[in-house]
DNA sequence: CTCCAGATGAGCGAGTTTGCGCGAGTGTGA
DNA sequence: TCACACTCGCGCAAACTCGCTCATCTGGAG
């Protein structure tokens, strides 16, 4: 089987099952450990997965690296249920800022097709979306990072801060039962600042998984700054009452 | 079967399966391993798919008008000259600001592995260079323009005048006599004016098609703003001595 | 009909990828 | 803390692919 074949096979049987040992993966793909262990390295680099001890997570987390039997279980379900809920907030026409992160990249899947006007600075969004002749795609500029496939930097927020969009669909590596929202990047602060102070309102997506939130090292903003917030049903009631007292919407999917 | 409608069989196939090994490709079309191979070297230098070990992959999808796939394939060894030319004024460190179109993408497939900087509105030379470790890759922000492969507008703009590189690699769609630049998508025109504005020293790659160039619209410059123009053996002997007047370094590959 | 330029297919050395074995490093549990 | 089990990265040999060369073939011009 051709490598590039061989990536795209790995990369969607991971996208499906969420996280695989090593061994798992050179079963399913009818190569060697050695092989598979080369194929996880090489796409591990460019950023398309997230190695860890023992195999592999489907996407770049921005969590630290955790031992392999420590990883959550098929996050994706939680993902795609929240950026189908946020989907549906979008109306033909609007101007949409997404933040990096696998979330709004699945957010940016169900765009597809649909005449809307895209900024963002996260690639992954801009490799889904820049064949579809609907969407009109605007790209931030700044230093590319492959292993997060985002582009940083001051020429990130100078783009931003010249921008105004309708809604920020903003991503998070934690929110605390305080109600902050936080990142473990700490380069990617600045932008996610830059933004919140370039969209009428913000959108929090969050997976179940985000909560507590003891992941994260920088505060981005408190709940006052967000006005939606879309989590899953199983994320922790406490945190989402302090939400809803500071009048965010909160959808629960 | 008549060697341009295999290339068009070839590419429409490979649009549909995305990648596919070279004995696979052969059987398809009827020919023998020996010419697919070549058809993959001739289709793979003109950058409308991607070669890999083993097979080919499609390359970004292109509309109808494909002012960046269509170029004429025997312009292409002149494209490579030049481009080699250029790939020897770099040095190790440098700080490069690439121009859209195929003859920078020429330079950038050989600048991969050397530890420089690239800058680039270029989308085709970001595909190229972005999961190469040794290159620190900084894409400029703006509009995609996705036949076209580049970002445009005022984002890019912005961008460009933050930043100040030691050479900018220019391309044109045209060279008068008189030694005016010209270019044909007018859209550019501000983008490469400002690339102009940020570059210590520019660096002119036009091949030998681009003379006398009656097919530009919009004048960039003139021949004093450029430093060193590379260009082919072939090109009006006039119009290069024009440029040796304005105190430009002439280099014909 | 012959000639000729360009394209095609087979053979060959060089380079790349693959799979296995080994020593080193890391996580787990007593 | 220590020992055991597992994983990692590296070096090597085998298999495969690549680009090149050369002989053969095709189709059009004279």
């Amino acid at each position: 089987m051709l490598r590039e074949t061989r990536h795209e096979k790995l990369l969607s049987i991971l996208g499906e099952e969420g996280v695989l040992p090593v061994g798992e993966i050179a079963t399913r793909l009818g190569v060697s450990e050695a092989t598979a262990r080369r194929d996880l390295t090489e796409l591990g680099r460019a950023g398309r997965l997230t190695r860890v001890y023992g195999g592999a997570v489907a996407a770049p987390t921005q969590d630290e690296e955790r031992p392999f039997g420590e990883v959550e279980i098929d996050d994706l379900a939680d993902k795609e249920a929240v950026a189908r809920a946020a989907a549906e907030l979008v109306a033909d026409g609007d101007v949409l800022l997404l933040d990096i992160g696998t979330t709004t990249l699945q957010l940016a899947k169900l765009l597809r097709g649909r005449p809307v006007t895209v900024v963002t600075s996260n690639l992954a969004v801009y490799e889904e979306l820049r064949d579809d002749p609907a969407v009109t795609l605007i790209l931030l500029g700044g230093q590319v990072r492959a292993n997060y496939r985002s582009v940083v930097g001051f020429l990130t927020e100078s783009n931003i801060r010249q921008l105004r969009v309708g809604r920020l669909f903003l991503g998070a590596s934690g929110v605390l039962p305080d109600g902050s929202v936080l990142d473990s990047t700490h380069v990617e602060v600045p932008v996610k600042r830059a933004m919140l102070g370039a969209a009428r309102e913000v959108v929090l997506l969050v997976t179940a998984g985000k909560f507590p939130g003891d992941t994260g090292l920088a505060r981005i903003c408190g709940p006052e700054r967000i006005d939606t917030l879309i989590t899953n049903k199983t994320s922790d009631p406490a945190t989402l009452a302090v939400f809803r007292e500071a009048d965010v919407e909160v959808v629960t999917v």
